[in-house]
DNA sequence: ATATTGTTTAACCGTATTGTTAATACAAAC
DNA sequence: GTTTGTATTAACAATACGGTTAAACAATAT
């Protein structure tokens, strides 16, 4: 029987984990502090220490946690079932934007803290790039099929799947700046992501097939 | 004349501004010390607070370079005297990536100070909404010319511009993270950069003329 | 020469922050 | 009910860091 003790002691552990992935994603390693972090879990800062034990400790289940998310939509992107290959592109590309739509600071955070700079985020190399090229070679291998019939153009599929990482994650990683200079359509920001994700199939699409 | 005091001043100011560039773009502000920025200056830390008095006074002033560098980019990007149009955008994609590959961390710094957790980096605001739009106009005005005459689809100039900006500066963003899960390309580091200038050049191109 | 002004050093201060520890509460096990 | 292991608290220790100060030192002006 698990114990009240247990469940309590994991639910406090939650309340760590969650206030920690908050601070960490919108302040950075650097910028987190674990006062703030037990503070808003409610709790005595040496509780952090106590399930913890160190800060980078801590970071680092979030990072590990945040890594798996990435390479599960790695994973879930490209496998739309029966589709045609041209509403598989635009179906990936979509989920691809919707997911960061959910995660809009999981872009700012990986691309951090997998900087040279910071010596932390070691260790989960493996795991990941075992997964991209499984994904890059069943791309290339459908637009081989296709270009092959004349469908779509011949084209690397890292270069695609580049095209549409970096057009995706691209209005996430701006529109704080575009907030904070004050653009008109940052205020839309709706309006302003719906937009940049049509333009992201668009440009894919257009990429592969010309229109 | 100048004396000989008045250069050592100066010449200790750049020293610590070269240390607290490298220092701040390649940490951010939070994981940049005072200490570390002196130390790499070849001064004692009392000495930077002579000259820049605090740690946010220094990095605003950083901050301030950096902009001033991305406005100038900004505004030399679109005006490549009397090519053709296609021409024009080719050399505009182009000179934008070769700007970043000489800067390759200011994308990173740019989109990190002015994330929202942070209030620094205010100030500069009006400066950078002041030009952005112009150039959309040009360029719009320019899109417009050639889509009448059939040359070029009928696009939003802010969405072509975003698209470039997306395209040329993701290379360096994942660039150490590539690094760091060892994919094989990051090693060839050049190569790889040629690469993805092409492809920004080749979408740009075929989402504005269809090839 | 001396006063003045600006530069540099070394030592120090205050505080924020990470991390520890010793004492206590508390639930379950025997 | 005593023991045992875990959860929690409060107080403290250690350090890193930003910033200050006072005095030494150098250059220039008068």
């Amino acid at each position: 029987m698990v114990n009240k003790t247990k469940n309590e002691n994991a639910s406090v552990e939650e309340r760590i984990l969650k206030a920690a992935e908050e601070e960490f994603l919108n302040k950075g390693f650097d910028g987190a502090t674990t006062e703030a972090i037990a503070r808003n879990a409610g709790v005595t800062h040496a509780m952090l220490h106590y399930y913890f034990r160190t800060k980078k400790n801590l970071f680092e289940k979030i990072l590990n946690a945040k890594v798996d998310m990435l390479i599960k939509v790695i994973f879930g992107t490209f496998k739309s079932s029966g589709l045609p290959f041209r509403e598989r592109i635009t179906e990936a590309v979509k989920s691809h934007f919707d997911f960061i739509r959910k995660n809009p600071e999981l872009p700012r955070f990986i691309i951090n803290e997998f900087n040279s700079g910071s010596r932390r985020g070691i260790l989960l190399d493996k795991k990941i790039w075992e997964i991209i090229p499984k994904l890059g070679e069943e791309l290339q291998k459908a637009i081989d099929e296709e270009s092959a019939k004349g469908v779509a153009n011949r084209i690397d599929a890292i270069n695609i799947i580049m095209d549409a990482v970096s057009l995706n994650i691209f209005p996430f990683l701006v529109l704080p700046f575009l907030k904070n200079i004050g653009a008109p359509f940052a205020e839309y920001e709706k309006d302003f992501l719906d937009m940049r994700r049509e333009e992201s199939i668009k440009v894919i699409t257009g990429r592969l097939f010309n229109r």
